[in-house]
DNA sequence: CCTGACGGATAGTGAAACTATCTATAAATG
DNA sequence: CATTTATAGATAGTTTCACTATCCGTCAGG
């Protein structure tokens, strides 16, 4: 397959492959002369999980690259690389308000409490935490004092169970890289679909209480 | 107070505060001249609402400004207000795959055995449709037969229950335009938050099946 | 052998979200 | 009251990002 074929295969423009090769997201194909190559399945496999890393989990280049990155290091296991990419997908947080330090206190209460077993590097703790703090100043709760995670509490055995299965479901036979990426994919659309859920749970909630109009 | 103070009570500076005002994000000051304005309360409120909705929620400006719209739309209730604003937090999907028909259905009746109550043209039920027909296109369950919402329908108890207590702490004595607000940025942020615990119980889950490697 | 595809390099584009400058006025300060 | 600073409103410029287009010399296929 050369590089037509590749754009053809995954719906994908050829200038935008070379961007991607050019980025380094996208390994090169087999040279077969000076300005030749071919690829592969594994080409095509690579096109389309950026594809969805970018469509669906709306990542930036950089982050793309680096959740890659995790994928392809064969000298993490899994779980390591599971772990790396779901950290490249992480949005940075500004952690220097004041009420971090006891917001991050909250959630570890909270990870102990409900069984959690998350490092302590991962920086979905600091995502989690600063929730809590633009939810404290935004008015939830009282001035000064941050929320509490125990808000939370209520969601965490549903999501456990969605992801026990999500986990479950990744086919235990086939090669690493494979795992990681179905894992990786998985996540992402998942936590979209969650969302949808979450907000139609919302207007639910909304109609019950504030009533349709007509 | 003015446009010095409302960019030191709000963090953001004047240039972006004009910029706001030229995009209608944000209603002009009660002029005392041609050259100058007061801006009180009303307006430091409705600047952190839309550096909450841009920076926690990521929207875009012209996003924010639908939201907006809803909130100051006094022709709505309450509920279609967050219906409205809900609407329009919701990306855009592309729905001309040949799968998201079937999707469609699948979230219907996901909705119906769920006990939802959605209006038919909410967005947000083209959101979950797409996800699944993503899921299919990726290789979860049989080639060319849509993945069914039933896969989701653990995520509902907690979801629901988190739904109506943040519903149920929108304070009832305020004026709607508060409430709406108040609503719109916990929408928001608890979004964040549910994500960040649905990836905790990711990690827990991968620890538990691919387990720590040293 | 000629037309078109290719790899690789470089430059350009368009959207988005600010950011900076300018002008005429008004406020604040000594 | 003179001068410095701030302001509204208009216009133009900047930065980042994710592509997209062009060029050049090389190569494949009919």
């Amino acid at each position: 397959m050369r590089i037509a074929g590749l754009s053809a295969a995954t719906g994908v423009s050829v200038a935008t492959l070379k961007y991607y090769l050019r980025e380094g997201l996208l390994h090169g194909g087999a040279a077969t002369a000076v300005n030749q190559a071919r690829y592969d399945e594994s080409h095509v496999r690579r096109v389309k999980l950026i594809r969805a890393l970018v469509e669906v989990g709306d990542l930036g280049i950089a982050e793309v690259r680096a959740v890659l990155a995790a994928v392809d290091d064969e000298s993490q296991s899994l779980h390591e690389a599971l772990g790396a990419a779901q950290d490249a997908m992480v949005p940075a947080v500004n952690d220097n308000t004041p009420l971090f330090a006891s917001a991050l206190e909250s959630v570890d209460a909270f990870l102990t409490r409900n069984d959690l077993d998350i490092r302590h590097d991962a920086p979905v703790r600091a995502m989690l935490a600063e929730t809590l703090v633009v939810l404290t100043e935004s008015g939830w709760g009282l001035p000064g004092i941050v929320v509490d995670a125990a808000i939370f509490d209520s969601l965490v055995p549903g999501l456990k169970e969605q992801a026990a299965f999500e986990i479950s479901v990744v086919p235990p036979d086939s090669d690493r890289v494979s795992q990681v990426e179905y894992a990786v994919v998985g996540t992402m659309v998942f936590e979209v679909a969650a969302a949808a859920i979450r907000r139609m749970a919302l207007e639910d909630a909304s109609a019950k209480r504030f009533g349709p109009r007509r």
